[in-house]
DNA sequence: TAGATTAAATAGTGATCCCTATAATAATAA
DNA sequence: TTATTATTATAGGGATCACTATTTAATCTA
């Protein structure tokens, strides 16, 4: 008898996208260098070896948790902000969607990318080197959207999108910091609406 | 014969301050759970004993190393930002300096408290709600000399003096992150200028 | 010089780090 | 049933973690 949905060999006693949701909230909380690998396979009701075969090494299983964190928690995300609303109506619904995401309750604060592995042992600059891509691709897409804007007759056209992307960025990555500190929902709404002032024509109040 | 600048007992091979120096430099670098004790016995040129009869422990070194840089990194900035100047002049000056201190060269990126200790393992919450509370301290600052630039009348008396606070601190965060993830001077300051552009009765361009 | 005082170096501690060699187990295929 | 395959569990390896008991060394005072 052949079930073309099981395969031979013993069955796995956890699946792939499970683990990995234990390992990106694990990460999310802690970071990278504060979950280890005992941490990771307790939480999953697993032995190392398991995890070891499943993912490949700590570092693997942080690349494929964050892959899996970040299609999770910013695919509606992006396309709000890519969406074709006005692109001041845009970024808006983007920086309160990350404010959300940064307070969710019964989840780890900030954001798993924006505030991973700033300062870092030796050892880990190349996990150090992926989070930092990860936040320059980032603002490539916000800078990408601010082009497009100004294509579209929204921005002057002398407008720098580079810093531009640059200032959203850092509130990103400032919201992300003050959410790990115990900043609340509102208080990171508020701070948004202020950034919007910066934004080229609005007048600040 | 005695010597009153000479204390008895075997005389220290190392400088407490000197020190502080290096391990605020370790720590600026890699972060507290980046950074081991045998990483700072060896950058001391010290054994382990040594360093717990000076400092104590691991945590308590990291408490007096932070001490140690806050002083010498933001007492001119701090004179800076309180000084007779208008409260935008005193804050563009502040910011400026932040940037400069994110970017110095032969230091480590970015500001050592700004974007420490975000994400950590549980064993470590005592340690981020220190730098939580540095960071807080930080921002109460800048909101109370926005409430004093009220009292001159530089603000308008409705103004959000917390919010502005909490919006020119996460630019300072982001900053810091930005700065290790390799921002130069320039894009900082490009940033700056642009968030500066958030001050109330400022136009944006 | 002898004793007191202080800090140094030696030589570790048990715990935890990331990871793995080996063997046992549970499914399918022949 | 037997062989094959895939995954599991057992048990631990070598390195490093933060930290310390003990001994040795270098200065002081008396």
């Amino acid at each position: 008898m052949t079930n073309p949905t099981r395969k031979r060999g013993r069955p796995r006693l956890l699946d792939r996208d499970v683990g990995l949701d234990i390992a990106a909230r694990l990460f999310w909380e802690r970071g990278y260098e504060g979950t280890s690998t005992a941490d990771l396979t307790k939480a999953m009701g697993i032995n190392p070896p398991t995890l070891y075969s499943m993912f490949g090494s700590k570092e693997e299983l942080y690349r494929r948790a964050l892959d899996f964190s970040i299609v999770r928690e910013n695919s509606r995300r992006l396309e709000i902000l890519q969406s074709s609303r006005p692109a001041y109506d845009a970024l808006k619904l983007y920086l309160y969607d990350i404010a959300d995401g940064d307070t969710q309750p019964d989840k780890p604060r900030g954001c798993i990318v924006s505030t991973a592995v700033l300062q870092h042992a030796e050892e880990n600059a190349s996990v150090a080197r992926m989070t930092a891509a990860l936040r320059e691709a980032s603002m490539q897409i916000l800078k990408a959207r601010f082009d497009r804007a100004i294509e579209e007759g929204e921005l002057p056209v002398q407008t720098d999108t580079d810093t531009l992307a640059r200032f959203y960025g850092a509130i990103i990555q400032g919201m992300s910091a003050q959410a790990c500190d115990g900043a609340c929902n509102a208080q990171l709404k508020r701070l948004v609406d202020l950034a919007l002032t910066a934004w080229p024509g609005k007048r600040s109040t």
